[in-house]
DNA sequence: GGTACGATTGTCT
DNA sequence: GACAATCGTACCT
């Protein structure tokens, strides 16, 4: 049993797709009034700022992406089609705007209140589809737009990432295309930066992105 | 000031 | 497998 570590920000300054890496099969602490849900990464996609097309960060720093502009080992939450949140974390000096989007765990502490969560959002499902996709991930850790730029390497945070002390790595990692991205001019290809624990059924189906079409 | 559209999900067929 | 839900943001006029 290999002792666990909150990261500091350096951990996060490193190759947006080594983070993104060693995020995989590390625990997310999310504390609240109601108590803690803590996560098992398994499935992340790493976002390498201005210069790829699928990422917020390509056209900018806006009000909505400036999180990710900032410090690395921050977390960047922004709504999706109005009704979900996903979750990113900040791994790039300020100014450069990498994140890695967190988009499955297995739920491992606070199984009981992740699922009164689901419950409160009208659905209820196997405890494995908990936080099996970016927008349940948020719905059972109770993450929304007003803990963008929350800390994560702080240890007394309502966030807090642990991490193996020591790289001793028998984890079994597959990678393939992002999901849902069509920002890359159909060279999804060119950006196979999905990463996930192979085999773990918390792992989100893989939907490719559809042709997008032009609304009349 | 208007409009197109999305790093998704749940439900229905 | 298809599609609606639903709203903030970016981009255009």
């Amino acid at each position: 049993m290999t002792a666990l570590v909150v990261p500091d920000r350096a951990w996060f300054t490193r190759d947006v797709h080594v983070v993104a890496y060693d995020l995989l099969g590390a625990l997310l602490t999310r504390r609240t009034s109601q108590g803690a849900v803590t996560l098992r990464i398994t499935e992340v996609e790493a976002y390498a700022g201005p210069a790829d097309p699928g990422s917020h960060a390509f056209r900018g720093e806006t009000a909505r992406n400036r999180t990710m502009f900032g410090e690395p080992g921050r977390v960047y939450v922004y709504r999706h089609l109005g009704l979900h949140h996903c979750m990113n974390v900040v791994c790039s000096p300020p100014g450069e705007a990498s994140a890695v989007l967190l988009r499955a765990g297995e739920v491992v502490e606070g199984v009981d209140l992740a699922r009164a969560r689901r419950a409160a959002a009208g659905v209820t499902r196997a405890d494995v589809d908990l936080a099996r996709g970016p927008a349940r991930l948020t719905v059972a850790l109770a993450v929304d737009r007003d803990d963008d730029g929350t800390d994560v390497t702080d240890p007394e945070g309502a966030l807090v990432l642990r991490v193996p002390a020591e790289a001793r790595d028998d984890r079994r990692v597959a990678t393939g295309p992002r999901v849902g991205v069509s920002g890359d001019g159909g060279r999804a290809d060119l950006f196979p930066w999905r990463a996930w624990l192979d085999g773990d059924p918390t792992v989100s189906a893989y939907r490719a992105a559809g042709p997008r079409r032009r609304r009349r």
